[in-house]
RNA sequence: GUGGGCGUAGCCGAGCGGUUAAGGCACCAGGUUGUGGCCCUGGAGACCGAGGGUUCGAAUCCCUCCGUCCACCCCA
């Protein structure tokens, strides 16, 4: 039996109303902030990836899909959404347009990961990317948006984590520092510390193991090694977020993973500690557009994962709308299958949604039917119905029964 | 990529060396030859994740693989 690849699943009919749900908050969002959607191809060029996120970051070196295709050009998989949005803005031209160009996309992701919990080889993000304007009035609008999102939906519980990881300039002596507080105590910290030590130090900041916890707690941060440059608008995003009256808190140990981020970055994670948890991440490239051969233009942006989003509302019941149910599910005696058949086809052409029986079972049994699928009303013809062209409406909630000239069905269901 | 738990019908789940492999939900039919939701009766549905091995005998024990879950790595 054929099964859905390792890591991705089907989305069944049943899922749907949560789906529904966070993609119309996410498109209602979307319209009150003015972004506006952009589609981007599910494959790009591998390197795309490999010099915008970073060749040595563990989604480009260990989790990309990188194929080639029948024309020997190496693809990748995309496995995030920023810099292919960076992508089309420098091919486009977009520097051209009012900046900043406000896009958002909701689109699958790729990752060869391991999968678990809340960790799926093929999901989906919502993000958003404002590109063009390095003024941290910009980052507020960015955060604020992720975490109204989160709000609209009806999340609670959640934690905004923000830090500063500053610039290009800065950023070396923050490392360099990190480096030295390290060098002497590599004995002491977890095997894993000692390889990020070499690769990403930035990462021995987020280390869960215990007997490291000590020497984090006393590391240097990254706001005291900021310049004036990135201080400056990261006070000035504080002073925002506090007008906006968005709850945030500073996390000096908050890293990110890919190579691009500079200055502002954030996250968000339900209260309840797990290990797949954070919801939503995200934060500002000044470099990237400029490393994807673009001219130097600052962007800022997030993603989220619907996936995670949909665990989180499930885990705190929040409702959704369901999925309307038929108006009408015709029922109707063999005689009279030609009758139904057209009464059906004539209340869909009148906008009332309409579901037929199929041949060949008892009346007792269609009406189990309608009742299933939840129809509001069920259209019963049978042969005295036929004879006087007329159908037997019930309406399933009270059970009472009207009968009813079939012409007449259309507007008498439109005037409920 | 590392370590560990688990895989019995569509779903939940008992059985843990010899059973016709429980039970519940869902599904289908009937109890009402023109009527749903409750109830009752019946039916269908499982090569017990796959392959190999041990044994007179394996869903039950062992190995490999696959899948899934948890933790780590990392991340949405």
């Amino acid at each position: 039996m054929f099964k859905a690849p390792r890591g991705t699943v089907d989305i069944l009919p049943e899922e749907q109303a949560h789906w529904r749900y966070v993609s119309q908050t996410v498109e209602r969002l979307c319209r009150l902030y003015g972004y506006e959607r952009i589609d981007t191809p599910i494959f790009e060029e591998a390197a795309l990836f490999t010099r915008g996120v970073g060749e040595v970051t563990d989604i480009v070196s260990k989790e990309m899909y990188v194929f080639e295709d029948r024309g020997g050009g190496v693809l990748a998989l995309r496995p995030e959404g920023t810099a292919s949005a960076c992508r089309a803005y420098i091919q486009h031209g977009m520097h051209a347009r009012s900046q900043p160009v406000r896009v958002y996309y909701l689109e699958p992701i790729f990752r060869y990961d391991r999968p678990q919990a809340g960790r799926q080889r093929q999901f989906w993000q919502f993000g958003v990317e404002a590109i063009g304007e390095s003024d941290p009035s910009i980052d507020a609008e960015v955060v604020e948006m992720c975490w109204r999102l989160y709000e609209e939906l009806g999340l609670t519980g959640l934690t905004l984590q923000l830090n500063s990881i500053g610039c290009p300039i800065c950023r070396p002596r923050y490392i360099e520092a990190l480096r030295e507080y390290y060098s002497d105590k590599l004995d002491l910290v977890c095997r894993d510390c000692r390889d990020r030590f070499e690769k990403n130090p930035l990462r021995l900041l987020d280390c869960k193991n215990e007997q490291c916890q000590p020497f984090i707690a006393k590391a240097p941060i990254t706001l005291d090694y900021l310049g004036v440059e990135c201080s400056e608008p990261f006070e000035a995003l504080r002073g925002y977020l506090k007008a906006l009256s968005i709850p945030y808190e500073l996390n000096p140990r908050l890293v990110r993973g890919l190579d691009y981020y500079t200055k502002t970055v954030f996250e968000v994670v339900p209260q309840e500690e797990g290990g797949q948890s954070t919801i939503g991440a995200g934060g500002r490239y000044d470099s990237l557009i400029e490393v994807l051969g673009g001219r130097p233009t600052p962007g800022i942006g997030f993603a989220t994962g619907i996936e995670r989003i949909i665990l989180n509302l499930k885990r705190q019941e929040v409702a959704v709308p369901e999925a309307a149910p038929p108006q009408v599910f015709v029922a109707f005696q063999e005689e009279a299958r030609e009758a139904a058949i057209a009464l059906a086809g004539r209340l869909r052409r009148s906008g009332i949604s309409a579901t037929a029986a199929t041949a060949g079972r008892s009346l007792r049994s269609q009406m189990r039917q309608a009742d299933a699928l939840g129809a509001l009303y069920t259209a019963i013809i049978g042969r005295e119905e036929l004879n006087s062209d007329t159908v037997m409406l019930k309406r399933m909630n009270d059970g009472t029964e009207e009968r009813i000239a079939s012409n007449d069905v259309a507007s008498f269901l439109a005037n409920r």
